[in-house]
Formats: structure tokens, C-alpha cells, sequence
DNA sequence: GATCCTCGAGTTCC
DNA sequence: CTCGAGGATC
């Protein structure tokens, strides 16, 4: 291999790499090739000759390093030299939130009626994958997602096969560093073209366009991402050295565009929340006309110096704001309506529907609650419905189109015996929910039953799912928890879909699960009324199972939330002797779990009193350890954000209780905040 | 007796 | 996530 390149050589690549990316960029960010593709890949193929040749020549910003870089065995977490914080949004269906944000903003800056509108950069949202880019001397060396905002994983490899996405900045010169930071997502067009040649070659389809960009990007193998059609608009910046920045965000964004990053043309400059609400419309008019998905529209004060002077809220900006599109509907036909039972015995109506595409999912189910609901709205198999997919995941039967309703269709009625074990089904006077009264006689509720028992927050018994319960109950191999101890890897191997191997993986899961809890062992019983929260204030007021066990009502009702109704429900649980029977059965096939005596009131310490609520992951902890932390300084841990709740902690990705937590007041603490307060 | 705070239970899709 | 209902509180 020669050591040093001849002078005409290395000229010559330099400029085919500057050719293959002007062209590029007219190809890719442009949409105006101005050469043909062969001609394209000719210069490609010289180019590529030379650095086989000359390896010192293919330098990282060189076009052929857009793919064929080896794939690699995880991805590196990288720390962001700004954090990459998440946006607040409002789901506002009405253009009310672009008003609501402008009167706060106004009010932040301390502005009165006699000052002129703000000025604001107004902006689409992608739904895809936020990156950043980190270019140094124009030289793009690092891709990294977002990840809970102060640490992302390492996507260079990745990035770099995205032909939007400029290897160099384009002149004039950019500065030693600059992030860029954006969305990568798909266009709708390239997603269904993708679809159809996975199907083609007899691979799954992806679901939605966002789940594909985000996918392709997080690949390990960067050859699978140079497959990939996607596409990228920056929006913003990160760390930057030695640039002295514009004096508006709408600025900063030109500057970008100059530089040969893509930035959506589809951004406005508007003032005031008149000019954001005329924005909101007009984009929500274009929405189905444009080539990818959005999912509403983002609004940031303009000037970066008043930007500066807003400031921060936790993790969030308060100059900027999302004004999310209202959920989507589509209308589709009830094919029938199917009656399920649960653990308990409630009979829950279920709409099949014929399959229809909404808000990035295909939707065939729909819960219809209860008998009364279904009433309600009069739902009948062969009408044609709207249903929505709301706020994120669960599908919603909004309405039935009557104009559409055909002849002689029959109001639903609830049956009268279970589907499953024809047992009666009574629903108590004054009770919304029906139930089967087969117990667990019914082979359903049973099966739901030991479905409770295995699942995570129960005795967390992994690969115990649907299927395999249905073919344990039905074959009249396990009839009640303590069976499941029995199973040896031949009986079980001999299942449909079972083999050697995923046999003695749920031998081993189901002999890790006699090692557990009091709390969890009485929460997998699977009482009435008796939850999560209730098992574990049982197991610490009564401290063993045999206590639990002779406790009488008044014992009963000493322990927290535990009323009238609970106390009944845990009696009689354990009055049957088929219960007594199957946990005699338990404790003999070796379940285990830590027993002390009743533990008095809980610890003590800095945070007596207060209770938290959780939401989002916090970086290097888990959900549990943090509860476990709260409980241990003397605090409590709640599932619902309410008025008497004293702090949220807020991770990454944070749930709707962060949306609640503000509505009410509550203040918000994020991981750093927190692990302070822990230390005190 | 009314009201508010919680928890329990059921559900969908990847 | 949402609804229903039990428990606590005033």
C-alpha cells in the first residue's frame, strides 16, 4: 500500500467528493437532480476506486462512507454537551392553546397591552426521532439520539447514510462547533414503497412511518440504514463555539439552510397569538396534503435574548410550546360484538371491527365498557362507526353514523349466561358491570386468573402468556395456581409451539418465582378489592401470611384504606376451603418469601409526610428502586397526581401525571432535583 | 350526606 | 388511560 498519495490524486478526490455532494444535496434536500444517475454513479464508482487504492483518502466526511461502515455490537452512550430537552404541548383540539400561550408568554415578559405583538418562529412537529448532529470545523463526527435528554446513544455510523444529512457544511465557513438538531423521519410515500418490498421479500411490514425512522436509525448494522429512504429537518441547535448567533431563532434557521442542512420550508415568522392561531389553521388544512406526518405544530418565541430571559422549567423551555393536532378518527363497520369475561367475572363488550387505520395503528377491537355504555351510544353489528385514537393508545368508539345504519339491525343485548362456562350472569342492583357467576368454575376466569398470578407484579413468571395458559387449562393440566409447580420440561415440550428449549426457559422462570414477597404473594391471590396498594399495606400491617389469614373484620379494618367492602372481600377469600386448600398446596411446592413480624408505621425520616408520585424513567434507577428510597426516608409512594400530593418526579418521557401535576400546582421535580431531596 | 382522593380492574397494540 | 366504586374527610 503506498504510504503517501500523489498530489493530481488527491486533488482529484477532493473533488469528486464536493461533486457527489453538491450533488446530493440538489438529489436529496432539493429535489432538483441536475445530472443523470449514471452519470452519478460513475463519479461514485472513480471515487471509490481511489480510496481502495488510497485508503488515507477516505476521509469520515467522504460520500462512500455513507454506507459499508462494519455494524456494531451495541450502541455507545453518548453525554450531550446541552441537554436535549422535551417540549411541553398542548392537545388543545381548538386554536384556544396558541391564544392561552401567547397571554403567557406576554405575561412572563412582563409586556402590557400598549406593546406590539411577539414575534414568534412558527414551526412543524415531526413525528419521527430527534438527533443531534455535531459538526466540528463543518466536519460532521457525531450522531446521537435523544435519549433521556442528557445522555443519547451513538448514531454517527447511521446518520451518515442518510443523503439528507450533509457529511461537510456547505460555506460560508462554519464555526469550530456546531450542533445541529432535528427529526429524522420517513415520508409517507417512502414508507409504503419500504412496506411493500418487505412484504415482497416475505419480512413484517413496519406500522407506522415513526416507528420506521426511529427503528432504521437505531440499527447496529449501518447497512440496514442506508436502505433505509429517510429524511431529516433541523429545527434547532445545540453546543456552539465561536459562532456569534443571529438575533432571531427564524435566523438561525436560515443560517442552517445556507449551510446545506434541510430546514422545512413550511416555517413562518407570525405575531402574536392571532398569527399563531392563523398558523395552526392553515397547517391543519395542508396536514393531509403533505408528503409526511406531522403531529401538530411548534411555537417559539423568535428573538433568542428574550428567549435567554424565559428561561427553563425543569426539563422544558418556556419560550417554546407544541399545539398538538386533535386525535384521529376514521370511520369503519362493526362486524360484531363479542362478550369477554374477565379474572373477576365481568362481562365486557367488545366491538370486532373491520380493520382500519388510525393515528399510526390498525385498530380491530374497540371496548364498549359496559352494558349501559354500549346503550348509551347504541352501537349495532353492521353499523358503520367513528372511532378515535385518542390522546395515544386506546381505541374509543366515538359515535355510530345512523345515516348509515342498515335495515333491521337488533340493539345489542346482554347475554344472559356466560358465553364461556354458562353460568348465570347477574349484575347487581345499582352496579354498572355484569358478571358471570361461575367462579372458577369458569374455565375463563380462571385462566385470567392464573394469567394474574404470573404476571410481572404478581410472582412475575416470564413467557407465561395467553396462548400457553389457554393450552394448560384446556388440556387439563393446571386447574389452579399450585400446578404449575408440577410441570417438568417433557409435559410441557410435548405443547403446541413448545419446544426443548422455551420448556426448561419457564421451568426455570417458574421455579425463580418461589422465591418472592408477602406483598406480591397476596397481591398474585388475586382478592377482590385487593390491589397492589392493599397487598402491600396488608403484608406490613400483618407482617405474615398466617396472621393475614386469622385476621378477623376488626383486625381487618385496622389496616389503611381497608373498609367495610375490602374487609368482607379478603374474609370470605379465605373462608373458602378450595382457597385454603390451593395456597396449603403453594406453600408445599416451596414458594417462599421473607416473613417479620406486623411492622409498626413507616420508617422515618426527611420526607415524613409527603407523598410522591412517579412518572417517566429516571436515568440509572428503576421505578421500584425509587419507590423503594422514598419509603425508606419515611415518604409515600401514590399512583394518581391529586391536590395533597406534595412532589411529581419526572424522568424521561414523562406520562400524562406530569400534564396533571401541572393543572394542579404540584411541584415538579426532575432526577437531579431529586436525588438532592433524597440526600437532603 | 356529600365530596374528594385513591385504588382496582379492564383494555389495546407493538 | 379511563371509569367505577370504596374509603376518608368534612
Amino acid at each position: 500500500m503506498p504510504d503517501t498519495v500523489p498530489p493530481q490524486i488527491a486533488e482529484r478526490a477532493r473533488w469528486l467528493r464536493e461533486e457527489i455532494e453538491r450533488h446530493n444535496y440538489n438529489y436529496y434536500v432539493l429535489d432538483r437532480p441536475t445530472i443523470p444517475d449514471a452519470d452519478w454513479d460513475r463519479l461514485f464508482a472513480e471515487l471509490r476506486a481511489l480510496e481502495a487504492q488510497y485508503p488515507q483518502l477516505a476521509t469520515p466526511d467522504s460520500p462512500t462512507q455513507r454506507i459499508g461502515a462494519p455494524p456494531r455490537a451495541d450502541l455507545a452512550a453518548v453525554r450531550h454537551a446541552v441537554p436535549m430537552l422535551s417540549i411541553r404541548s398542548e392537545t388543545d383540539a381548538t386554536a384556544q392553546a396558541a391564544y392561552a400561550f401567547d397571554a403567557r408568554i406576554r405575561r412572563e415578559l412582563g409586556l402590557s397591552v400598549k406593546d406590539p405583538p411577539v414575534e414568534y418562529s412558527a414551526e412543524l412537529k415531526f413525528d419521527g426521532l430527534a438527533i443531534n448532529l455535531r459538526y466540528e470545523e463543518g466536519v460532521l463526527v457525531l450522531g446521537a439520539t435523544r435519549g433521556d435528554g442528557m445522555t443519547g446513544e451513538d448514531v454517527t455510523a447511521n446518520v451518515r447514510t442518510i443523503r439528507q444529512i450533509p457529511l461537510r457544511l456547505h460555506t460560508p465557513q462554519p464555526p469550530p462547533v456546531v450542533e445541529v438538531r432535528g427529526e429524522v423521519f420517513i415520508r409517507r410515500e417512502d414508507f409504503e414503497r419500504l412496506n411493500a418490498q418487505l412484504q415482497a421479500q416475505g419480512e413484517a411490514p413496519y406500522v407506522n412511518p415513526r416507528n420506521t425512522a426511529a427503528g432504521s436509525v437505531r440499527q447496529l448494522d449501518p447497512a440496514v440504514t442506508a436502505r433505509r429512504p429517510l429524511s431529516f429537518f433541523a429545527y434547532g441547535i445545540g453546543e456552539v463555539v465561536g459562532w456569534e448567533l443571529p438575533p432571531t431563532h427564524s435566523a438561525l434557521l436560515d443560517q442552517l439552510a445556507r449551510w446545506g442542512v434541510p430546514v422545512n420550508d413550511l416555517r413562518a415568522v407570525v405575531y402574536g397569538g392571532q398569527g399563531l392561531a392563523a398558523y395552526y389553521q392553515r397547517i391543519i388544512t395542508l396536514r393531509q396534503h403533505l408528503p409526511f406526518d406531522i403531529d401538530g405544530v411548534v411555537y417559539k418565541v423568535n428573538a433568542l435574548a428574550w428567549q435567554q430571559r424565559l428561561g427553563f422549567v425543569t426539563r422544558e423551555p418556556r419560550w417554546a410550546c407544541a399545539h398538538k393536532f386533535p386525535p384521529q378518527e376514521a370511520t369503519t363497520t362493526v362486524l360484531d360484538i363479542e362478550v369477554q369475561v374477565g379474572r373477576t367475572g365481568a362481562i365486557t363488550p367488545v366491538a370486532r371491527l373491520a380493520p382500519v387505520f388510525v393515528g399510526g395503528a390498525t385498530i380491530t377491537n374497540a371496548t364498549l365498557h359496559n352494558e349501559d355504555e354500549v346503550r348509551r351510544k347504541d352501537v349495532r353489528i353492521g353499523d358503520t362507526v367513528i372511532v378515535r385514537r385518542a390522546g395515544d393508545v386506546i381505541p374509543e368508539i366515538v359515535g355510530v353514523v345512523l345515516e348509515r345504519r342498515p335495515p333491521h339491525t337488533q340493539p345489542f343485548r346482554m347475554p344472559s349466561r356466560c358465553p364461556v362456562c354458562g353460568s348465570r350472569i347477574e349484575r347487581p342492583e345499582g352496579e354498572a358491570v355484569a358478571r358471570c357467576t361461575g367462579g372458577l368454575y369458569c374455565p375463563a376466569q380462571r385462566k385470567q386468573a392464573l394469567l394474574h398470578f404470573a404476571s410481572r407484579r404478581a410472582l412475575d413468571i416470564e413467557g407465561l402468556g395467553e396462548k400457553l395458559v389457554d393450552q394448560l387449562v384446556d388440556s387439563g393440566l393446571v386447574r389452579d395456581p399450585s400446578d404449575l409447580f408440577k410441570l417438568d420440561v417433557p409435559t410441557l415440550a410435548a405443547l403446541e409451539r413448545m419446544g426443548e428449549k422455551s420448556a426448561a426457559n419457564l421451568v426455570a422462570a417458574i421455579a425463580r418465582a418461589k422465591e418472592t414477597t408477602l406483598e406480591r404473594f397476596i397481591y398474585a391471590l388475586g382478592i377482590r378489592h385487593v390491589g397492589e396498594s392493599t397487598a402491600r399495606d396488608l403484608a406490613r400491617h400483618f407482617g405474615s401470611l398466617d396472621a393475614l389469614m386469622a385476621a378477623d373484620e376488626a383486625a381487618l379494618l385496622q389496616v389503611p384504606d381497608v373498609g367495610p367492602v375490602v374487609a368482607a372481600s379478603i374474609l370470605r377469600f379465605f373462608a373458602e376451603p378450595q382457597n385454603r386448600q390451593v395456597i396449603g398446596k403453594l406453600r408445599a411446592a416451596g414458594l417462599r418469601w421473607p416473613e417479620g413480624g406486623p411492622q409498626s408505621a413507616r420508617a422515618c425520616g426527611p420526607l415524613t409526610g409527603k407523598t410522591f408520585v412517579l412518572t417517566g424513567t429516571l436515568p440509572g434507577m428503576t421505578r421500584q428502586e425509587a419507590a423503594a428510597r422514598i419509603e425508606a426516608a419515611g415518604g409515600r409512594v401514590s399512583e394518581t397526581v391529586s391536590k395533597k400530593t406534595d412532589y411529581v418526579v419526572a424522568g424521561a418521557d414523562p406520562g400524562s401525571k406530569l400534564l396533571r401535576a401541572r393543572e394542579l400546582g404540584v411541584p415538579v421535580l426532575d432526577a437531579e432535583a431529586f436525588k438532592r431531596l433524597l440526600e437532603g
